[in-house]
RNA sequence: GGCCUGUUGGUGAAGUGGUUAACACAUCACCCUCUCAAGGUGACAUUCAUGGGUUCAAGUCCCAUACAGGCUACCA
């Protein structure tokens, strides 16, 4: 029996050859230096911080070079299959701005012309291939049992040999034509593996755009190709995709380094191109319990899952430009000159991401979120604010955006100036920080009086501030300088240079003052600015605010 | 066991044979200030995991070792 005919027997219903293929797959009608790049996960449902740190850095570089970037849902395994899985992936990934061109766009749409992109839907696409290796005798059926794997493996520990399927430990690799055909129509169950051309003593130099050129023994294990359900293992998937997806960089994460001799193999044997690659390090944190450096875990760590940061209200922008800064080197110092552009108007380059893996840092990225937030526009603001208490908060949410107005000009205090206040980290911090201004939350009351706190002496300053000074029209000076008279009539220092100096002279100095008029205002001893509080509150709120004392 | 990758301050890091080892976050101090958030000024690595070697000169090149991670599946 030829080769070809075992082809056939073993795939009697594929009919389309790779050349059936290529000619339905173009090549892409790109610009020269476009990058074609995907981001490919399991349907898990769940994104991951990592996950968005590899689509971001995908998208990045398709976007900066007029390529193309698409999602492809990796569900070979039919295990790891969730659920409404897809749309939950892209749901979450775009609520981070990470966007495709090509691919699902939720669990029964897709766009592209290089499609299906879910792997499951492309089983006849991979036996294609399958078969034409078969054809050529570069690959073979396998009716080891896992069985029989095991007792390899246990002979070449105990010979201290290296582990895998390959040369002589390969029992299927000699099997003749016919007597492969013979099991096959005894129904005996099979596999199908790659039969290896490598040398394990031979070196081969894979490239990655990250850490360069990397020395590998070649690839000479009999890998399996294709499952017994028929679909692929991820290395022929990889190999099947990202050809006929003409998909030019591999941007992946760094466990899949040890296969790059065996994916350059897969190419090669294909007479076929092989595609750039870039690997980037994982994201880690210190691990408590033993002091070591360990990555990030769905199971432990609560901020490794992207909604942690959702559920906070760190504006998508932020955890991008945390992503952008931690990936490249660079990026951090450019963006602090030009906090206004755009992330995609920085040049990133390969070169320049990490090889270590990082530690993540949530301090930092509150950090760049508390700067982001400072510089939006109070309107802005008030828009992000709103969607996120949509969600997250609906009892404030209907209070916040009863009167927009109201709620804006308590955002724009101290804003939109070239020293902005930032004292809002993220969009959950903001009932904490404004929600003294509402009256519907100015309820049970906790009044955290400071170095005034005789309720009679507070009263006898209110009562004199209402009656003969405060004047709703008065501009900042002029309100600034009534404080100063109070503070003199009632024997308190209005210079805080001459209290600093002579402390015992006073009873104490216009920052006490301002502090009762502070707390009788919004219970609280840390605001904005007082004078802007006042005027947002307005006449009638101030007043009664000070009757309830 | 074998094969790969990585290791610069509390953190992210710059650095490609000659720099006082950038910069940012955090921390601390002082200044400014009606409080806070900021802002300003300054402090914070005699040393680049460790040990050897090459060199007039090493964080940078070479070799060992240690530690961390990955792969070694009909998982991706």
């Amino acid at each position: 029996m030829t080769n070809e005919q075992l082809a056939d027997l073993i795939f009697p219903n594929i009919t389309k050859t790779i050349e059936d293929y290529e000619k339905i797959y173009p090549k892409r009608d790109l610009k020269e230096g476009a990058i074609v790049t995907r981001y490919a996960p399991s349907p898990t449902g769940f994104v991951h911080i990592g996950a968005l740190l590899a689509s971001f850095t995908g998208s990045i570089f398709a976007k900066q070079t007029n390529g193309v970037f698409y999602l492809r849902i990796e569900d070979t395994d039919t295990k790891r299959t969730v659920e409404n899985g897809i749309s939950k992936i892209i749901d979450g990934l775009n609520e981070f701005g990470v966007t495709f061109d090509e691919g699902p766009i939720n669990e029964t749409e897709t766009i592209g012309n290089y499609g299906p992109y879910i792997q499951s839907e492309r089983k006849e696409i991979y036996q294609a291939f399958v078969k034409h290796l078969i054809k050529q005798g570069k690959a073979y059926p396998c009716f080891c049992s896992q069985e029989e794997i095991n007792n390899i493996r246990k002979e070449q520990e105990l010979n201290k040999a290296r582990i895998g399927y390959y040369g002589n430990y390969a029992k299927c690799r000699n099997l003749s034509n016919d007597e492969v055909a013979r099991r096959i129509k005894n129904n005996e169950p099979y596999i199908i593996r790659l039969r290896s051309n490598g040398d394990y003593n031979k070196k081969i130099i894979c490239h990655d755009e990250i850490r360069g050129d990397i020395v590998f023994p070649e690839n000479d294990l009999d890998i399996v190709i294709n499952k017994a359900d028929g679909l692929p293992t991820y290395h022929f998937a990889h190999l099947v995709d990202d050809y006929l997806m003409r998909t030019t960089h591999i941007i992946r994460s760094d466990e899949w380094i040890s296969s790059l001799p065996l994916h350059y193999q897969l190419f090669q044997m294909f007479g076929f191109k092989v595609p750039k690659y870039a690997h980037i390090a994982p994201l880690a944190k210190i691990d408590e319990q033993t002091n070591g450096m360990r990555k990030l875990s769905k199971r432990k760590d609560p901020e490794c899952a992207m909604s942690f940061y959702h559920e906070l209200g760190i504006p998508y922008e932020a955890v991008r430009i945390y992503l952008a800064t931690i990936t490249s080197s660079g990026f951090e110092e450019w963006y602090l000159q030009n906090p206004c552009n755009k992330i995609e108007d920085y040049k990133f380059q390969f070169k320049k991401i990490g090889k270590s893996p990082a530690l993540f840092d949530v301090e930092k990225l509150k950090n760049i979120s508390r700067n982001y937030i400072s510089r939006l526009k109070a309107n802005d603001l008030y828009e992000n604010i709103s969607l996120y208490l949509k969600q997250y908060d609906k009892e404030f949410y209907e209070i916040f955006t009863k009167n927009k107005d109201y709620s804006t000009n308590i955002l724009n205090i101290e804003r939109e100036q070239k020293k902005p206040r930032k004292d809002i980290g993220c969009y959950k911090d903001v009932k904490n920080e404004i929600w003294y201004m509402y009256d519907e939350l100015f309820i049970d009351l906790n009044y955290k009086w400071q170095k005034i706190n005789d309720i009679s002496e507070i009263k006898l300053i209110l009562k004199n501030y209402i009656d003969n000074y405060y004047n709703e029209s008065d501009d900042k000076d002029t309100w600034f300088n009534k404080m100063k008279q109070l503070t003199n009539n009632l024997g308190y220092c209005s210079d805080m240079k001459e209290y600093k100096l002579n402390p015992t002279k006073y009873k104490g100095s216009i920052a006490d003052i301002s502090m009762v008029l502070r707390v009788a205002l919004t219970t609280k001893d840390m605001t904005p600015d007082l004078y802007e509080i006042m005027k947002i509150l307005g006449k009638n709120k101030i007043i009664e605010r000070f009757n309830k004392i």
